[in-house]
DNA sequence: AGATCCTCTTAGCTAGCACC
DNA sequence: GGTGCTAGCTAAGAGGATCT
């Protein structure tokens, strides 16, 4: 498929992308109706499909009301209907035993604009938090993607706001004084601390969006397991880091022929002999079977710790953890310093033992 | 920016103790 | 010996701080 180069806008945060000032009039918007049969899903289309009774409420209320919003399609150079918003009506509307929807058509759009599109209309229909790990780390690995390369298109989701009767998440979005604020960003400096802008818009650390991102590198098993919680966030997060599609493969095998849960502990010592390139099929069979759980001994000195029977025994509840560690560093360089000089002493031969 | 380290919280397990 | 309570320990999950 064949996209259309659109000259690049500079794009600074969410809020650009949400910004419903009309700004592109060569887009058509008028509502017409069209069978489900021309409709092609979003390529790639992340997001999951409703089950259970929010399908079976949403497949009934298609049967008393009909499908009152429109479904969202981009009419692409290749004449096909790929559904930017509406996959859920979609497919309640075919369940129902509806032939076609009303139906808002886009054209002039690039992929990239598509893409976002789906991305945005998708979140606002369910909150982040609704979200499964998979669908949350697509979105987020898509925003930073966005956010990264710019541009954005705003008649698009005006229309879409004006259709669904939604309040958009924030009054800050809509605020018309803002426009400019929210238009086409400034050139400078504006890239920066992406994850931190991220963060920010869905309420969650950095550090988290960056582990989402991350974990957005899982082939579709993995995800899935992720999910089902077969595989821990945590776990998944360090499994990003095999960035082999075989060796994701042969993870996401065994473990759904096992049927067991991958911890923390497992998914790292994975990526401690992928990175040792030493990951090998057996060796994913032997950590998943618990044969092999340890890695090897590190050189690295282990920290010591001192039982609090023995803290109390010399210290009292006020003094805090960094007072007690400067006394006993005082007091270790005391005992060395008797050691020593008890070492150098002339004609001293016996040395000092501590019980 | 991305990776790693460190710390805090929580849950689960176990040992020790008192009581019946 | 059985039961229940408590304290202590460990590991996992989560997020912030720091390093590269």
């Amino acid at each position: 498929m064949a996209f259309k180069e659109k000259p690049k806008i500079q794009l600074e945060d969410f809020t650009d992308m949400i910004d419903f000032e009309e700004k592109d009039s060569s887009t058509s918007s008028d509502i017409t109706e069209i069978a489900f049969s021309q409709m092609q899903s979003f390529p790639n289309h992340k997001y999951k499909l409703y089950e259970g009774q929010r399908l079976q409420d949403m497949i009934e209320s298609i049967k008393e009301y009909g499908i009152i919003s429109p479904i969202i399609l981009w009419h692409n150079e290749n004449g096909d209907y790929i559904i930017l918003s509406g996959h859920n009506r979609k497919n309640a509307g075919e369940l129902a035993g509806l032939k076609k929807s009303p139906a808002v058509i886009k054209t002039d759009l690039t992929f990239e604009e598509a893409k976002l599109i789906v991305n945005e209309t998708n979140l606002r229909q369910r909150s982040f938090t609704d979200l499964s790990h998979s669908e949350r780390a697509y979105c987020l690995s898509e925003h930073y993607r966005t956010m990264k390369s710019q541009g954005k298109r705003n008649d698009i989701l005006k229309d879409y706001s004006l259709n669904h009767c939604v309040t958009p998440p924030s009054e800050e979005r809509l605020d018309p004084d803002d426009s400019q604020e929210n238009a086409t960003s400034s050139l400078i400096g504006t890239k920066l601390r992406t994850h931190e802008k991220i963060a920010d818009n869905y309420a969650l650390s950095k550090n988290t969006v960056a582990r989402y991102i991350r974990i957005a590198n899982l082939n579709e098993s993995l995800m899935n397991l992720l999910d089902e919680e077969k595989i821990g966030f945590y776990a998944a997060y360090s499994l990003s880091f095999i960035e082999d599609e075989n060796a994701q493969k042969i993870i996401a095998e065994l473990l759904i022929r096992q049927g067991d849960k991958l911890d923390m502990k497992k998914a790292d010592l994975m990526r401690y002999y992928f990175d040792k390139g030493k990951l090998s099929e057996n060796m994913i069979y032997e950590i998943l079977s618990g044969a092999k759980n340890k890695k090897a001994k590190s050189t690295a000195r282990k920290p010591v710790k001192i039982k609090n029977t023995v803290i109390k025994r010399y210290f009292t509840a006020n003094e805090s953890p960094k007072e007690i560690e400067e006394t006993i560093e005082k007091a270790l360089a005391m005992y060395f310093e008797v050691i020593h000089s008890k070492n150098e002493a002339p004609g001293d031969d016996c040395k000092t033992t501590w019980t």
